[in-house]
DNA sequence: TACTCGTGAACAATCGTTTGATCATGCTAG
DNA sequence: CTAGCATGATCAAACGATTGTTCACGAGTA
């Protein structure tokens, strides 16, 4: 690796030199003979900026964290395409960190954070965020944005419309004619979660329908706690003949669980999912879904993120655009009747 | 962030004594007491090693670099699990670089590699291996190893056991009574794919069945071209009564473009695909397939690479263990007869 | 001629750690 | 009583880049 000095001493003059004049900085005073021969050395010598000596002398790393409960899921990966290709606009890299399966007492995130390893950090807490988690990201004094839930502390956030989202997907469900219809969400400790449960409600209220507390459940986002919800709903002397489910992930389990108790969909239950990923299209029958915007979620995120590290400034931010969308698949029909 | 200066001014003593006592080497002269004070010190400003100073003294920055064709697929999700798990294991962090959508002229892998961001690179180039791509990755003079492909320079490699993986799903169909069986490949350029074909030949004429040109293909990996190698196949005069395809997710295309065909799976044809994905069982039928150590294979990658940085040495390992193993869910099935 | 001033470039300190070299001290041995 | 030595700690030079300050030189002015 060719150094700054190296540059310097092919073409003949000093190391501040060479440095001002590849920086590009705006006025320096240098000779257009000079300015000449130190391109040259430095494309002879192919020479690249050392990362660490830079980021050690501005304390700028060029680097950001990106922390998420799992890099196994569809969701996530959406997510983290728009994070990656808005990092690389600006010039930055990603660093995944996943708190899944993390060994006890672990403490790859206050490490990630605390080292100077990169200049702020994008978090989504999962169903399981953990208060302790949390404090060390926002008492770390790094920039920090939060996806998906306001932060507690400063720092910015973003966030989808998920009551939005959540409506229509419900008002799809009613407009086909059903009126026992369940819900399968988050825990309800999450803030989206919230928000979504909310958006179910609001949808209900105004089609005048009753909710009934039976109906709704908060098993979690994961394809098993989607069956679970199915197997609690199911079991009830009247189940619904439409589901709401939270989260697209526990809508593939949903889905399973309903072949396996010979619960056909769309005939004896539609099912509609939040969340429209790649995954919609393979299931069977194709998952109805509301799709939000994960990608642009992802690019607003660091794009917020690079805000506040390069002016101080956190907002918080809804995406709205693309507005939800509901897609309509195969997963849902009008009640059997 | 407290500094090692800070720590030794609290402690009154010096930084290099600091130094020594905190990265606790051995043979370190430093008298217990003094020893403590650092430790109580250090502790009571919450000190953390900058870890660009570290890296810039050290060159060793404690990051590789995950080169991947793309973000948003399974297979990828598991060989990723299992090198971010490893990579706590030795304490390295992770950087994704996805090849994926990258612009014209794009400079983001050289970048990774030039700068000294990472020790050593971790590259599994998809279908579209680019000699150039490739070229950078390896005369970079960073420690590389790449994933299912044998390094053309120097630099280890690992795999799986592809042929292995193929032979069995390929007699599973052949047990199964099928004799015209249909392949559905990779890009022939790719090694992995020249592999699996292979597999499937071999299994073939150990049954002393014979394999019809027009039932091998080579579109391609993704479900577009999954469902591009179904088209193919079925119009001809005797379609295959069950097709191998080499890679799960082109097998989703498979079965989409299936069912808009009208062919149903697995009455009227088989499929068996090559990679056992969580999204293999949320798919309809249920998709019979071959599990690779994908997880293992990420873990080993970090593994060997860690160890080339390390001692220099690098190796062609192949991972046979767990040995591939075919699960059998609903998408095969005996021929029509 | 002496002075100022603009220009082009070099000097040198700094970021936080690491590490070989050095030094002060007290003790043992000759 | 002093040379020799182990011990415990400090000094100081890197690593590679950035950047405020200084310097040398020639042109322009009084």
């Amino acid at each position: 690796m060719a150094t700054l000095s190296d540059v310097a001493t092919r073409a003949g003059v000093s190391v501040s030199a060479v440095s001002r004049v590849l920086s590009e900085k705006p006025g320096v005073r240098v000779s257009v003979a000079t300015r000449q021969r130190i391109h040259d050395a430095a494309k002879e010598l192919n020479y690249r900026p050392n990362f660490t000596a830079r980021a050690l002398k501005s304390s700028r790393t060029h680097a950001v964290g990106l922390v998420v409960p799992g890099v196994t899921n569809a969701i996530f990966a959406e997510l983290m395409r728009g994070v990656e290709e808005e990092a690389r606009t600006k010039d930055y890299m990603v660093l995944i960190a996943s708190t899944e399966r993390l060994p006890e007492g672990e403490e790859s995130i206050p490490r990630l954070m605390g080292e100077g390893r990169v200049d702020g950090v994008l978090v989504q807490f999962g169903d399981h965020l953990s208060g302790d988690d949390l404090r060390t990201v926002t008492d770390s004094g790094l920039p920090v944005i939060s996806i998906n839930t306001i932060n507690p502390g400063k720092g910015g956030s973003v966030r989808v419309e998920d009551e939005a989202g959540m409506r229509l997907a419900t008002e799809h469900l009613i407009e086909l004619g059903h009126t026992r219809i369940g819900y399968a969400g988050g825990v309800p400790t999450s803030e989206s979660g919230q928000r979504r449960l909310a958006g179910f409600l609001e949808a209900m209220a105004a089609a005048k329908l009753t909710v009934e507390p039976e109906l709704v459940t908060d098993f979690g986002y994961y394809p098993k706690q989607g069956a679970q919800a199915l197997d609690a709903m199911a079991e009830l002397s009247t189940p619904p003949t439409a589901v709401v489910v939270a989260n697209i992930n526990a809508a593939h389990g949903v889905l399973s669980e309903a072949r396996r108790l010979g619960i056909r969909v769309p005939e004896d239950m539609s099912i509609v999912a939040m969340h429209d990923t790649w995954t919609a299209e393979i299931a069977w029958p194709p998952l109805t879904c509301v799709r939000l915007p994960l990608y642009e979620l992802g690019r607003a995120a660091m794009a917020s993120l690079w805000e506040i590290i390069n002016s101080g400034t956190a907002e918080d931010r809804v995406i709205a655009d693309p507005a939800p969308e509901l897609i309509v698949r195969e997963s849902t029909a009008p009640p059997a009747r």
